[in-house]
DNA sequence: TATATTTATGTTAGCGCTAACGTTAGCGCT
DNA sequence: AGCGCTAACGTTAGCGCTAACATAAATATA
């Protein structure tokens, strides 16, 4: 390591003492303005920087918060990832971005590392890691925000703080839109059966349909890889099946852009013969052709907003309303107009 | 903050010195076997997490290095940004993410945060600063690697490792796959012109027309915005006003998708009327219609590649071969086979 | 004028760890 | 016995900063 201009450095030259220097440094008590002035030219003089990792020790904030995401190479966490620093950032904060690589095991790993690296806080992003060694981990941090997911209501709240998307709305949304245009018939590709978002759109699939006296038809929901191959398998699978379905409600995008291609390969007309609603809103969706009617979810903002209440928690140490439910958006394109 | 244990519980409680309990933890030193399986069970009980912070303090290395991109939720940045992790936890340092939301002032700020930081080394990404501006900044840090730029040769080189992609070869190999399928009148939609790579696209462009003695154009090469939009409007005005192309070499995958949209709406076939090769090899390639032609880059490649060089720096601090240039590889598909 | 209060600074004691060197006991060797 | 050697520890002095309290000078109050 080179040479590092200090504290004492900047007081010895400036004839002041070091506390005189922290003070103007950090804008924190009474200074007269000459003295202010005079050791900030020496600051300046000098190049001196502020070393954060002994501010970090003796004040025992590091100013710094992990983000524990599964991949950052896929477009739902490089979005939140890209709200949690951007919001990380104006509050002064710095983000350790740990990724999992799909890997549950580097999760609690990763949790470690950022404990030893004593971040102030972690977000956790759709953790699937079970609960049972998960929280000891969680509870090893201070301040921890977990996005898109929810644990069962007998364990002890290890987060204090969750964001969620409402999914449920989401998928209701979406299948009123059908329902107002008069399809009856909707099938689900509903993505992988054991994840969290599959199963809170399930509830809003259900719900839509028993309040609008349809009958629910189990065979026509069908799991699926949530991949562009994957969609466009199940719904050739399912309309060969079933060619009576006249809208199709999919997990997220990249099924519902294979459902499109299914449909250009089977010469079904979309939205003619079939309806397409995706989820998500990836840019993607505006791309293909026909554009693709989906449920815009907020992943910039699902990340900012668990940022916020990260830092809020920091800072206080008391926080009541820590749950949030981010709301998604019907947008409405040529595959379902 | 909580209690926390800290070396010196340990020490007490096992009853030897502070040091003895240093060199367990780092696993360094003569430590009889007894002893330190001793003072391993005293860890355990007491939950003991060595600080990260007092530990760069005293040792004068944070093993943390910093990642300046753009835009993370860009798949081109987030794909760097899944190499340097995954390369980086593998040698066990930690990565600050730096999302510099497309403002280049912001790139001297993020630099400066990392220093305050004391990271180990900074990866910049794509800088787009002047190097007037950037290169002081960067002299600050002890070790850097820059992915995608080049600085003018007059220049003083201010970093320790260069990460290139060769654009250049990726344009070259792209033409003579047009050229050998008998391609003369080769459009080329080049992106915007202040960019680095457009420029050596450009170089490779005409490399390639000159090699086979073909006339080069310069009409039907054509700057645009590299968006969807941006490539469908440039591709629109092109075919119009000149039809006779036959094939045409797009600056980016997103470009190469507007062309694609263009000829659907002007009626010509891909390939049959209009050959179409992009580049970058982004997921969406290879779910549009027909699939597409493209020059791979190793996003992750060039994160792992780079996160190696500024690795080998910290730990060395010397190094000769520290400018890597990967190779592009041409994806053949539909949209060109 | 003496005392309380404010303003601007200095002093001290760490934060939790490691580098560097110091110490001790036990061993073989001549 | 005396010597060197080394394995296995201990001791000391910081790393660069801040919290908390102490002090001095300047002003206000009784």
């Amino acid at each position: 390591m080179v040479q590092r201009v200090t504290m004492s450095d900047v007081a010895r030259e400036a004839g002041v003492s070091l506390m005189t220097v922290s003070r103007v440094v950090n804008n924190k008590g009474e200074i007269s303005p000459e003295t202010r002035e005079r050791i900030q030219e020496v600051i300046e003089k000098l190049g001196y920087r502020p070393s954060g990792i002994a501010r970090s020790l003796a004040a025992g904030q590091t100013y710094t918060i992990g983000l524990v995401v599964p991949d950052i190479a896929n477009p739902y966490f490089s979005g939140i990832a890209h709200g949690v620093t951007s919001k990380a950032n104006a509050e002064g904060f710095g983000v350790l971005l740990c990724d999992c690589e799909e890997d549950t095991s580097l999760e609690l790993t990763m949790l470690d590392v950022l404990e030893e690296k004593r971040v102030d806080g972690v977000i956790v992003a759709a953790p699937r890691t079970p609960s049972d060694a998960l929280l000891p981990v969680l509870e090893r941090h201070q301040n921890v925000v977990v996005v898109n997911r929810l644990f069962e209501k007998t364990k002890n709240p290890p987060a204090s703080g969750y964001v969620l998307n409402n999914d449920k709305l989401g998928a209701y949304t979406s299948l009123q839109h059908f329902i107002e245009r008069g399809h009856q018939k909707i099938g689900f590709l509903a993505g992988p059966s054991s994840s969290y978002g599959s199963k809170q759109r399930m509830i809003g699939y259900y719900a839509a349909l028993e309040e609008n006296n349809l009958e629910i038809i189990p065979e026509i929901i069908q799991h699926c890889i949530p991949t562009v191959q994957g969609g466009k398998k199940a719904a050739v699978q399912l309309l060969d099946e079933y060619p009576e379905i006249t809208a199709l409600f999919c997990f997220n995008d990249l099924v519902a852009i294979g459902a499109l291609q299914c449909c250009q390969q089977i010469g079904r007309k979309v939205p003619a013969d079939l309806a397409v609603i995706g989820y998500d809103d990836i840019p993607m969706a505006s791309w293909v052709t026909p554009t693709l009617t989906t449920c815009k979810v907020n992943f910039e903002g699902m990340g900012s907003t668990a940022t916020h209440l990260l830092i809020n928690q920091i800072n206080d140490c008391a926080n009541d309303c820590n749950n949030i439910v981010l709301e998604p958006q019907l947008i409405i394109r040529d595959s379902a107009p």
